[in-house]
DNA sequence: TTTGTCATGTAAGTTGTTACATGATTGG
DNA sequence: CCAATCATGTAACAACTTACATGACAAA
């Protein structure tokens, strides 16, 4: 147990954790496969990091796990759940304001690299990136169709879930319509004739 | 000099230091406070860690620093800029394809972690966030009238700033508007009855 | 007199990434 | 037989944050 003053200010992961098992309780591989997908969208986390923090969030009393054999079949599992601090603490943290931070983007540095390296790679680019916005966009949509095919109607539980996803879903049609805000005034740039402007709707469905 | 081959899925804040000294030479101090705003908006870094990276920048001649004496009246600064290899890094990086990067929201878990914490806090947090993003937004859109009244003539050398202003003005606009729907729809499960809308127009904003 | 700006740094810690490892089972 | 999945880990490193330090000068 080392319990300096707990900083709210770090330890996001620890957080994306609390909430995870709250919703459900896992092993640190169910944890894993929730992070390539779901809170994953808007919490990355590698096996590795979700092993470290989970020992150590143990060490720290906000968890147990329980070992579950495998049977002889398969590997055994120790599958975490809140304790009551962990309840506690991730209450505790809903009441925090959180801190603003600023969206890190390589890409758009990359746009402003533009007059010093190679504009046509850049322009390449930012047309991949549309494509992989796009194809996210469209996964999201079709998540919220199956899921939430009627959002007035939500529970409680629910209701939190389907706000975050129309997060996702504006956050990716908004760098959707950059993408080709950008490619519009570039094309006007190079050719000065007529922008053939790219398509704007999504490309890739399904999942 | 460590010249083991150059990863480029790492040392994002070398890049956006290579850009910012292409665009103009300058001391620690002077991209910290260029960290401050401007690119900082895509990409921040503290004096700490810039300096560290200008160290390394030097020692792997990617850039070169010339110290000037401050007169006896100011302190010394030492003034880099690039050299002939790092104007070749610089134009290398921009023909990568920049590598998708999950949008990592400590602020979006917290949303999802309603159901187990304290909602009126959440609720308070999002009004919160709602503020920030609407400052930040007049911010960029007052920036955009001041330097860009007329995108349409832009150089090439400014155009690129633009569109990468034109990324963050519809990042902002599109969190507001989000927790502008996030408020309504909480608004409306609360009360059951009419809905105080939160008001959809930005407070302080023009346009 | 105290605060703020200029200008640069060290030290220590936390968080995140990459590479590597184990060992069993299931499906093609 | 080979690849993939299940399930957990170690080791090393890179990136980022926070705290602390120095010393001069200018303005309130």
């Amino acid at each position: 147990m080392h319990l300096v003053a707990y900083d709210t200010r770090r330890m996001s992961l620890e957080h994306a954790i609390l909430v995870s098992l709250a919703e459900q309780p896992a092993s640190g591989y169910d944890l894993t496969r929730r992070f390539d997908k779901s809170i994953g969208f808007f919490w990355t986390a590698t096996h590795q990091q979700i092993y470290r923090v989970l020992a150590r969030m143990d060490a720290d009393g906000l968890i147990t796990g329980k070992r579950h054999s495998g049977g002889g079949v398969r590997p055994d599992r120790t599958v975490y759940r809140l304790t009551g601090a962990g309840q506690i603490r991730l209450t505790e943290w809903t009441r925090e304001p959180t801190a603003e931070t600023t969206q890190r983007s390589e890409f758009a540095v990359k746009v402003r690299a533009m007059p010093f390296g190679d504009r046509s790679a850049i322009v390449a680019d930012i047309r991949r990136q549309r494509a992989a916005h796009a194809a996210q966009l469209d996964y999201y949509l079709a998540d919220e169709q199956r899921h939430f095919p009627d959002p007035a109607r939500l529970s409680g539980d629910e209701l939190p879930v389907w706000l975050v996803l129309r997060g996702g879903i504006r956050q990716e049609r908004g760098y959707v319509e950059w993408c080709d805000e950008m490619l519009a005034a570039l094309d006007g740039e190079m050719t000065t004739a007529t922008s053939k402007l790219a398509r704007s709707t999504p490309t890739r469905e399904k999942v």
